[in-house]
DNA sequence: TAAAATTCCATGCTATACCATATTAATAGA
DNA sequence: TCTATTAATATGGTATAGCATGGAATTTTA
């Protein structure tokens, strides 16, 4: 499975159009059905983490797995609800078009914040839209607060153990 | 499994094409799906790591393996955010053309000071692309580093004890 | 029918696919 | 064992397709 990577600055019109990076658009795809039938590939933005000032971009395939995940929980359990709150009523699909653009509403573009440029940020298998000095507060934050933890309790230390030391 | 090996030093032309040494590429033909499929394989090269002026590049098997880890963490957990950004967010595929090259964008050229040359440092599961000086003082630190251990504490005792031990 | 959204067309630019060659390594044959 | 022949590498140059972006035309919606 092809991952989305890297940072990339784009430029936004008035109308909300951006284009999304060409290597994004090959991870989104491979992994929506409907683009073997010669159509445009779509993606689900996802808005409102919790104060992030950014929008979160996945997959069909991707969003698929979150929402299964969210299926399995309990029919009518508190925590069921929230979740599709924030992952169903706080999202949208967007279509890509022949020039490989999505469109931005105004409604979307005034939540992140953003009006002339946008960076694209490769995250895996979602992807995230900043406007650029956000992100770069952010991803400065990230790294004051990677750069804190001390040898013993290091994010990376989470990806020794299992698998690598079992062979 | 085939593992990077060695040192060797290519001309970066001024579109940032740099050959892939040939042991190299065997390693990477072996990890990459795609090459039993007559396509070329690919690499990910990842870039910032705190600091350190080169380039890492992984076989796709191998990153596949650190993105699984990666993947099993919680999503949306505060270690698997950060552990995107810094694995994710900060590399890029490379994909090698029919020569045996791989190109180095202007961005990537710039963040590890490299212009006309560049070696390639095989370290076993990856492998780290450097400006030849930069990594000639890197080298020069680890052998320092190195010395200054005595016996008991020297890092080739590591590799004794624990798979002989635990039998 | 005006405004908004979507589709269609046009263009400079860049990444990359393609071709060429000198040099080295591998192989085969006498 | 030496040499002739072939194959594979490393590197340079050029052409082309795809990308990012802007603007106009068409459709949809209110």
């Amino acid at each position: 499975m092809r991952r989305f990577r890297g940072e990339s600055l784009h430029k936004v019109d008035n109308k909300g159009r951006v284009s999304i990076p060409a290597q994004f658009r090959r991870v989104l795809e491979e992994s929506d059905p409907d683009f073997e039938n010669g159509i445009n590939p779509s993606c689900v933005l996802v808005h409102s983490q919790k104060g992030k000032k950014c929008l979160e971009g996945y997959s069909i395939s991707s969003i698929n797995e979150v929402d299964d995940l969210v299926s399995n929980l309990p029919r009518y359990s508190r925590e069921r609800e929230i979740l599709e709150r924030m992952l169903n009523a706080q999202s949208s699909y967007a279509q890509i078009d022949d020039n490989g653009r999505l469109v931005l509403s105004q409604r979307l573009r005034e939540l992140i914040n953003v009006s002339a440029e946008a960076v694209f940020i490769g995250m895996g298998d979602k992807f995230q839209i900043w406007e650029p000095n956000s992100y770069n507060d952010d991803m400065q934050k990230i790294e004051r607060e990677f750069e804190a933890y001390d040898d013993s309790n290091n994010p990376f230390n989470l990806l020794r153990s299992s698998s690598i030391l079992a062979k």
